[in-house]
DNA sequence: GGTAAGGTTGGACGTGCGTCAAACAATAGA
DNA sequence: TCTATTGTTTGACGCACGTCCAACCTTACC
């Protein structure tokens, strides 16, 4: 009945908590992508947009549900991705326009360094 | 007499240990920047390259100088900067031109990421 | 209503981080 | 040679992080 009591408890079609574009801060944003886990979702969340949640289909099959829900939660307060409820799910998006408007051309170049990253390390073994 | 008997001692002129270009990892260095002190650093060796290491003309001031040595060193190991000894003084650089070889776009990015920041916060206070 | 599925929360555990203080090494200058 | 300076290392402390487990709340489907 959406009571709401304790906690916090999503409503339907209802944005998760997340900061306003001018409340992003760089460091949180870095921070955010410093671990592997969170970069391999964000890398997800640019290429897979509106990417509905399936933590089993991210390649984190190997990680604990609540685990995942932390990095999700970390990626949403530092203003990368956004979410939204949708009956049982939740559809994850990058905010690409709001952090193209903050700090323009660094979401792209994020993108190719993972991307490059990526293709030494399949090129040397 | 330069005997290097415990831990680590510099040496004239050597360089300090650091990461191979290949060995650089996105991760690492997102990570390092990652912590507001490190970004300063990162910005402050990106304008006044070959900066000495004067620690308190840097702004931190307040921070210990082992602190400040502990940060560098972070910096250091994740192939973000590259140390020099030079008499009792290190002559810290930006590896700019390796981190444009293995990431093109990424320091130009995060430079001017961290200046929009900076020139928002100044305009709205 | 009852049951299963998807996510969040809280606690617990081990590990690492940011900071300082003290001890030390090496150089520069007297 | 003695002393001051510069920076590293180590240890200590508090705190936050990444992970898992258990409990819980919604929503969806019998």
């Amino acid at each position: 009945m959406a009571v709401k009591q304790k906690g916090w408890v999503p409503v339907e079609g209802e944005l998760l908590p997340q900061p306003d574009i001018q409340d992003i801060r760089l460091a949180k944003v870095l921070n955010a992508l410093g671990d592997p886990v969170r970069m391999h979702l964000f890398r997800a969340f640019a290429t897979d947009d509106q990417c509905d949640c399936d933590c089993a289909r991210l390649g984190l099959g190997h990680l604990h549900k609540s685990t995942v829900s932390h990095h999700m939660r970390v990626l949403r307060e530092a203003g990368v991705t956004s979410t939204r409820a949708v009956g049982r799910n939740r559809h994850v998006a990058l905010r690409r326009a709001d952090l193209d408007a903050r700090f323009p051309g660094l979401v792209e170049a994020l993108l190719a360094a993972g991307a490059a990253e990526e293709a030494a390390e399949g090129a040397e073994r």
